[in-house]
DNA sequence: CGAGTCGGACGATCAACTTT
DNA sequence: AAGTTGATCGTCCGACTCGT
């Protein structure tokens, strides 16, 4: 620890001074979204792209960001102007910055036996720094490596083709020209989308100048109403958020962007618009799953009190948690049952927990819908 | 305050599969 | 044979406890 530059990679960024008293401007929701996003919930940039058609129904350009599985949107208008603010309320929160910005862990191949056993970090010399440290250098050497399994069966692979998608299309998982519907492949429904990992979606930063705004597609099992040529979204006549073909392509990814925490006791179950409470789930593996960037959203809960050297587990025993965990690893795949909608319900009946400005979005743009790809 | 402990996230590796 | 996937194992971050 001492002299380690560890510490500073922290999340520490300094709170600067907090003069204002004035409660912050809330992020407005669109009409008809209900809820904020679940914590821990992927953001995906999404920017829809040029229409070559001149589709009316076409959604303004702009990122927006969708969920996994469940659709859930998030839209990235700019925050509002001074005007835009209500009196009485602070200037919009601006969003923190990137947490993409950590760089990858580099392992060293082989850590001496005295690092590993006592978990920290090691180097390729030998003796290695922290051995010379603590005067270890005589017991400074590798540890043996013990050999993988084989014969281990697996079952039929899924196949992601990354390089045939980005090849075709710059959007994995839609065909290049934009038509046709796209189908959550197979392995995306339970699991991440397309360029989930860290690695892409730090080639990626937001564009500067926009803000998480929250947006909540219709429920589950939501049945939008046919194309017929109408631009049926204007708006929102009902509150029901402007009908769009779900096409456009889910961008290779950006970074987890912060969300707003919900208000307390914002999420039950997703409300029908009959009001009845389809099944919507968040396993552990969801909430659990926090990546170091996404660690900036949600906070890691305390690891629990450890009770003086009890219990054999020995790091020897340790288990990885990865990939062989069937019932905690899997991103859940929301199941919900809904019937059709009544087309005429005002999802703002549902009760947005968050605020309004009485016009239901900011920035004068309207946002476009998701249908989710459940 | 520094050292020790350890849970768990994450990186690296490579056998099992799949595609060409 | 080459390429891809995903399971496995190791590393080490970071929270926590304990001793000085």
């Amino acid at each position: 620890m001492s002299g380690d530059q560890e510490k500073s990679t922290s999340t520490g960024a300094e709170q600067p001074p907090n003069p204002p008293a004035l409660p912050q401007y809330p992020p407005q929701p669109f009409p008809g979204a209900p809820y904020p996003p679940p914590p821990g919930a992927y953001t995906w940039y999404y920017p829809p792209p040029a229409d070559p058609n001149g589709d009316p129904n076409a959604p303004p350009p702009g990122p927006y960001v969708m969920f996994p599985p469940p659709g859930i949107m998030y839209g990235y208008p700019p925050p509002p102007t001074p005007a835009q603010v209500p009196q009485g309320y602070g200037p919009f929160p601006a969003p923190p910055p990137a947490a993409a910005a950590r760089a990858k862990r580099k392992q060293v191949k082989m850590a001496c036996t005295n690092c590993a056993s006592a978990c920290k970090r090691c180097d390729e010399a030998r003796p290695c720094q922290r051995c010379q440290k603590y005067g270890l250098t005589d017991s400074c050497v590798d540890g043996v490596r013990k050999a993988r399994k084989v014969g281990v069966k697996r079952g039929p692979y899924k196949r992601k083709s990354k390089a045939q998608a980005s090849e075709t299309s710059p959007y994995p998982g839609f065909p290049p020209n934009g038509e046709g519907s796209w189908v959550a492949p197979s392995d995306q429904a339970d699991s991440a989308l397309p360029g989930a990992t860290p690695a892409i979606a730090a080639q990626y930063m937001p564009p500067e100048g926009y803000w998480p705004y929250p947006y909540y597609p219709p429920p589950p099992g939501y049945v939008p109403p046919p194309p017929d040529g109408h631009a049926n979204g204007d708006g929102t006549p009902h509150g029901q958020p402007p009908h769009h073909p779900a096409y456009y392509p889910i961008h290779p990814g950006y970074p987890p962007m912060p969300i707003y925490p919900p208000p307390p006791g914002a999420y039950g179950p997703i409300p029908t618009l009959t009001g009845q409470a389809p099944a919507t789930e968040q396993t552990a593996s969801n909430q659990a799953a926090t990546s170091d960037d996404e660690r900036a959203v949600v906070e890691r809960p305390k690891k629990k009190k450890r009770v003086g050297g009890e219990e054999g587990v020995s790091k020897s025993g340790k288990k990885s948690k990865r990939g062989t965990n069937p019932t905690s690893d899997a991103p859940t795949v929301v199941v919900a049952t809904v019937p059709a909608p009544a087309s005429d319900d005002s999802p703002d009946d549902h009760g947005s927990p968050v605020a309004h400005n009485g016009s239901g979005n900011v920035g004068g743009e309207p946002l476009p819908p998701v249908i989710a790809a459940a």
